[in-house]
DNA sequence: GCAAGATAGTTTGGCATCAAATTATATAGT
DNA sequence: ACTATATAATTTGATGCCAAACTATCTTGC
């Protein structure tokens, strides 16, 4: 049903690693930890290199989908849904709002806090990266094949034990 | 064989996300990279703490491991094996110079480069970096359970492909 | 009501990472 | 031999992330 993968090196790639190939098995052949290291690392690279050909930042795609779903929410729901710190979404918060795709509400009800929503041109940038997103997950779905399943409810386990 | 693995949250926890829970499902519950970034994250800061407790840097290990397998090897050797970026080794290098871990010979057949050794301190430290990661990876290890072969296996496709 | 502690958001500091630019040296082609 | 190109390592600049410190505000317990 999916496209078939050539799951191949280029012949660059292969001779960058000529040589050093057969040491990485040697040692890390069985660390999980640094196989979803580099895995995670390469997927995010390649997220980040088609948003950025379109001038977006990797950052935004997620912060954008979420605020689809409600009609306002404050940063510190945001942190909790996107699984990042609150610290880390603030600057993020502020380029968005700079761009005219979010609009900051104070709370009334506290003074502390204030919502965030989606402003019109902030929901059509999300769906100009809905469509990157997609066709990165894409990518990902045909790489994990049949596998999906299984590598989700893993991640997922790990997630919640360290997390 | 493997110790059994408690997979709830503390109630704390659960209270600080009380409410969102049900948001991350229906956004990104099929979303492979968004479960990717999270785990190895997860994955990363339980690492580090393990380390931080040690007063070590999470990077060591890998360049200090490697270092293990050769007498020597120049630093983009090191580079290609551990699956970083040359640059990002630099300053790693440095630090584990001036702690006396290692040490750097000039390479007589190419003055642009270098060799790099293990010194006995350093060796030495690579087995105290080692209790952790083995301690961090059994964690892993029984968390993946029955599926690790799996999971690796779709690690490692996604790195071939996307890498 | 008021002091003590909790919470929301930001700021600061630190680390890890990549990519592009830089410098020095090797290698290849002519 | 000399020039042009490639390579090794570093430097610089950017991003993303967390954690701890900080400020402002809210809530709780007396």
């Amino acid at each position: 049903m999916t496209a078939k993968l050539s799951i191949e090196r280029t012949d660059d790639a292969q001779a960058s690693s000529k040589g050093t190939q057969d040491l990485i098995p040697a040692i890390f052949q069985d660390r999980i930890g640094y196989h979803l290291r580099v895995a995670q690392e390469a997927s995010f690279q390649a997220f980040a290199k088609a948003t950025g050909r379109a001038d977006l930042k990797p950052g935004w795609y997620a912060l954008l989908t979420v605020l689809t779903q409600r009609d306002s929410m404050t940063p510190s729901e945001l942190s909790r849904i996107c699984g990042r710190d609150r610290s880390t979404l603030t600057s993020s918060l502020k380029d968005l709002a700079d761009r005219g795709l979010i609009e900051r509400h104070p709370n009334p009800d506290d003074q502390r806090s204030y919502s965030v929503r989606l402003t019109e041109e902030g929901r059509g940038m999300q769906e100009r990266l809905q469509v990157i997103a997609d066709a990165h997950d894409r990518l990902l779905e045909e790489i994990t094949g049949e596998d999906k399943e299984v590598f989700l409810s893993v991640l997922a386990r790990l997630t919640t034990v360290l997390g």
